[in-house]
RNA sequence: GCCCACGUAGCUCAGUUGAUAGAGCAAUGCUUUCGUAAAGCAUAGGUCGCUGGUUUGAAUCCAGCCGUGGGCUCCA
């Protein structure tokens, strides 16, 4: 016997076993058309789900209506797009094909190299697919049959998941569709027509095999769906519309800022239109920074490469560096990557007393720092910028103050500049990595005040392992832009 | 750096299967005139990113380089 709870509260009770779905006729057959997955004790399943024989559990129906059926349905269609290019093209392998915010993607290894001139056939072949309707078939394996089926399938990439990735794993799940084979947590739709054909193939990238750059690259495809046509047309020119709020076009048809090839690449000449908004908003950012205590200070954009060796920033950042600056009596410069050094050197131009801590020290620093060619974006990344930034000296029991008002400053900025669409991420140490230096006790400390800053003042703050610099935890301010895209601006770092 | 795409007048772009470059807007001139998201007519403007190659002949095919865009990786 189960007794079954749903979101209004009422319960249902099952002498046999039964799926979501079933549930769902007896509710109303309306609610079984319209349903598309399930949550069972907060875990979203298939609507074919069985439940459990026993016992309690609590249900929830996802209808279109949902967020979450619509990240089932795309990583349904997810799936449907690599069958297609199964079918297409010879010797495919498939990687991951998550669900991501506005779509999906799915990468792959083949001999054919993917391009735009594609998709209209694999969406061809994906149309097809709908309209045969076959279902999605959830198997259950062991393991080792799990690794035998994915040997037979020639899947070697699905091979090493099982293997390396999913290793405490002691079952696996697949989906197959007709002749195709899938290792796949899933769930998915019950079958092809509920995908509908409101989707579209949108670019084709490389993407590294497991995010490591040191591995081979894989075809990825990016696509998107939606239950109707309606709101896929309405996705499709909300891009448009964003193509056209971007500060590249806007830059030039403003006449803000310009970069030319004999300048450099990534480096900004700022137009007078721009320059003077630039003179505006660090105007307002000083006055800001006066408000706050922080003095001004000005520092030279090239340090001798000993002083960031000194620092320990210069075996970290190497590679991004422009290359010293050799000079005859063998002295090495460097163009300024980052302004911390330097601003060092001024706190310690003297003795000091505990009594005048906190400092604050705060510059409009340029930076050079070589970014790699494939990085660099019109001006949200370059190699050389002026970053506004500070420095606080203090002692052990000011840092949690100091760190709550830098963190309000940033808020208050971001605001004022109407930037509302940004999360938070605690960048803490990943415990398995050497690359830090600092005692285990003054990390747990360092971290243990960031989290608790961000509560106080009421940040809904995502601490993310493996994200802090080399020296400290951090708070990063990622923001979204206009196209969907996330950029960290500012930072608020611990030493 | 890697994968894919792109690089034609100041801007946005068109140029089918290779044969001495086109449009709209902007600019300039004239006209009309109160027109305030684009008044009419006319003129001018390009070694078709650069360098090689294939060809009787290349913007159009091939190679390399430079640059841009979409991603991946990285981000002090």
């Amino acid at each position: 016997m189960l007794t079954i709870t749903l979101p209004d509260g009422s319960s249902r009770q099952y002498a046999d076993r039964v799926t979501p779905l079933a549930v769902a006729k007896d509710i109303g057959p309306g609610l079984a058309k319209a349903a598309v997955a399930a949550e069972v004790d907060g875990k979203i399943v298939g609507l074919d789900t069985p439940l459990p024989a026993d016992g309690s559990a609590s249900l929830k129906i996802f209808t279109r209506k949902s967020p979450e059926a619509l990240a089932v349905m795309r990583h349904s269609a997810a799936h449907l797009m690599a069958r297609a290019i199964m079918r297409l093209y010879p010797n495919v392998q498939l990687a991951f094909g998550p669900t991501i915010e506005s779509g999906f993607y799915y990468d792959f290894e083949l001999p054919h190299n993917l391009s735009e001139e594609d998709f209209p056939a694999i969406e061809e072949e994906m149309r097809k697919l709908v309209a045969a309707d076959e279902p999605f078939e959830r198997l259950e394996e062991s393991r080792a049959k799990a690794v035998a089926i994915c040997r037979e399938l020639a899947q070697p990439l699905k091979v090493e998941h099982i293997e390396q990735g999913l290793a405490e794993h002691p079952s696996l799940s697949f989906y197959r569709q007709g002749e195709f084979i899938d290792l796949c947590r899933g769930p998915h739709v019950l079958s092809a027509a509920a995908i509908g054909t409101a989707f579209k193939l949108l670019s084709v990238a490389g993407a590294y095999w497991k995010g490591d750059s040191t591995r081979q690259q894989l075809q990825r495809v990016y696509a998107t769906a939606f239950w109707t046509k309606e709101e896929l047309d309405a996705y499709l020119a909300q891009l448009e519309e964003a193509k056209r709020r971007d500060h590249r076009v806007l830059g030039k048809q403003l006449e803000l800022f310009t970069i030319d090839p004999m300048v450099g690449q990534g480096l900004i000449l700022w137009l007078p239109k721009g320059a003077t908004i630039r003179g505006v908003l660090e105007s307002f950012v000083k006055e800001e920074l006066a408000k706050r205590g922080y003095q001004a200070v000005y520092t030279p954009h090239i340090g001798r490469v000993e002083l960031y060796e000194t620092s320990g920033h210069y075996p970290y950042y190497s590679d991004s560096q422009f290359a010293p600056i050799e000079m005859e009596d063998n002295e090495r410069y460097l163009l300024k990557p980052m302004n911390c050094p330097h601003h060092i050197k001024i706190y310690q131009s003297r003795p000091r007393s505990y009594r005048e801590l906190p400092v604050r020290l705060a510059e409009f620093g340029s930076v050079y720092r070589y970014e790699k060619s494939g990085q660099l974006n019109g001006m949200t990344r370059v190699r050389g910028f002026t970053q506004d930034d500070a420095h606080i000296f203090c002692t052990e029991d000011q840092v949690a103050d100091e760190f709550r008002s830098c963190m309000e400053m940033t808020q208050q900025i971001l605001a004022a500049l109407g930037m509302n669409n940004y999360r938070v991420r605690l960048g803490f140490r990943d415990p398995k990595s050497d690359k830090y230096v600092g005692s285990d006790e003054s990390w747990r400390r360092a971290e243990a005040e960031l989290v608790e800053v961000c509560r106080g003042l009421g940040i809904d703050a995502v601490p993310e392992p493996g994200e802090a610099a080399f020296y400290g935890p951090k708070a990063d301010f990622v923001v979204t832009d206009c196209i969907g895209r996330l950029w960290q601006l500012g930072t608020v770092q611990l030493d």
